[in-house]
DNA sequence: GTGGTCTAGACCACA
DNA sequence: GTGGTCTAGACCACC
């Protein structure tokens, strides 16, 4: 399973990990069932101590996308196909209601706020 | 000035008063020269510690948005109106590149992050 | 006299007015003998207070420049012209020294610092 | 690392320690990546406070010039060699600039500006 | 172990 | 009165 981290990056290493699983799990890339990689194997792929994968694991778990099986490993969670989409949007809305309450509180007009937000759309569709 | 903060929200108390005093003075409500109050004063106010409302303080001035001067008292800096226009940009596209970012992690096309968006512009239009 | 001062100006509000009163005693303007106004006078002059005042006399009178006679006023000191001249150059050369250690300390060649050197005086002279 | 600090040096603990860390990156004395030493350790070392030695690496994280990462320690930040130059440039410049500025209000020529220089220059060398 | 936040309280410089 | 520096000591998050 292809998982970088970054320690530059200021998000915690756990962190990190957490958000590129739930990701392979929520596009479909990793299906229920599927097994995860063993916490001392993962933690050895990303030079990160078996800690730091272990708080990921179970961070993944309490969101209950994955399901720790002691003795037999991890596995993908088996979410119906409306609960993926559901939390899909939850992901995304977290950044952009928090785009859009911060745009209030600057007392920005809905069209500025629009045009802000079709250019965050446009750049990113630039780069890929 | 109105200023609250709360020691339940996970943001660290001085990161709360630096975004609403931020506010203040990126919407006109505090405009260039006016005074602020005193950290002495604004502790006492927030029944916070004089330390953390001088670190408050800090950031702003290390922002530019503030001019510190000893003996004198704190006060609004004088920036050129495009500059303020800048800095509400900045503030609030942060937020929205990351959801964006988030979505296309997701593989969400444009056109569900869009509706995701308009969501959000809505539903925190009803509040307002 | 003409002293001006900036409650912008990070320099303390003393400071500024002593390093003006002094340049004009250096330069001459003020010649020994020569009364200054009073503290009342340049406090109202300059909106301070005159405590800030009365802290700027007291610093030059520490270094020997001015001398107060009580019940006729402030007065400039009796300097001799090599005085004079020497505390120009130690005035002057405090900073240029600091400059030289910082570079040194930064591992600069000396020709680099004369080139640096230059600039600062180049650059000063177009604005002059 | 060798640091030395002295609390009956007008300039701030935290300001002392600034600039010989700076100076110590910017002369390559520490490379893009080494770890620093982590503050309670400098503390310890100085004599001083947590909080001041805390306060120092923040300053040169707020220049650039360090990142700090939690949990795992501060390390020096990767800035290109045309930066570090920038900023060696900055620095003594600030001082030389502002020796000027003190010698053309004290109206002296280019010359003897030029002479005063040449002294700091020399004066220094034989203390090298 | 690392850094991050918050606290209380002292002393100094400036106006 | 204002802000600036330094102190000791506590609790939390991350690795």
């Amino acid at each position: 399973m292809d998982v970088t981290v970054s320690p530059n990056n200021p998000v915690p290493l756990y962190e990190q990990i957490v958000e590129q699983v739930r990701a392979k799990i929520l596009t479909g890339e990793l299906k229920a069932g599927d097994p995860l990689p063993s916490i001392r194997q993962l933690a050895g792929q990303l030079l990160a101590s078996v800690i730091t994968t272990k708080r990921a694991y179970s961070e993944l778990e309490a969101e209950g996308l994955i399901i720790t099986r002691t003795g037999l490993g991890t596995f993908v969670a088996d979410l119906g196909p409306e609960t993926i989409i559901k939390l899909k949007k939850e992901v995304v809305m977290e950044h952009l209601e928090e785009g859009v309450r911060v745009a209030r509180q600057l007392e920005l007009a809905n069209e500025e706020i629009n045009c802000l937000f079709r250019q965050a759309l446009d750049g990113s569709d630039e780069r890929v």
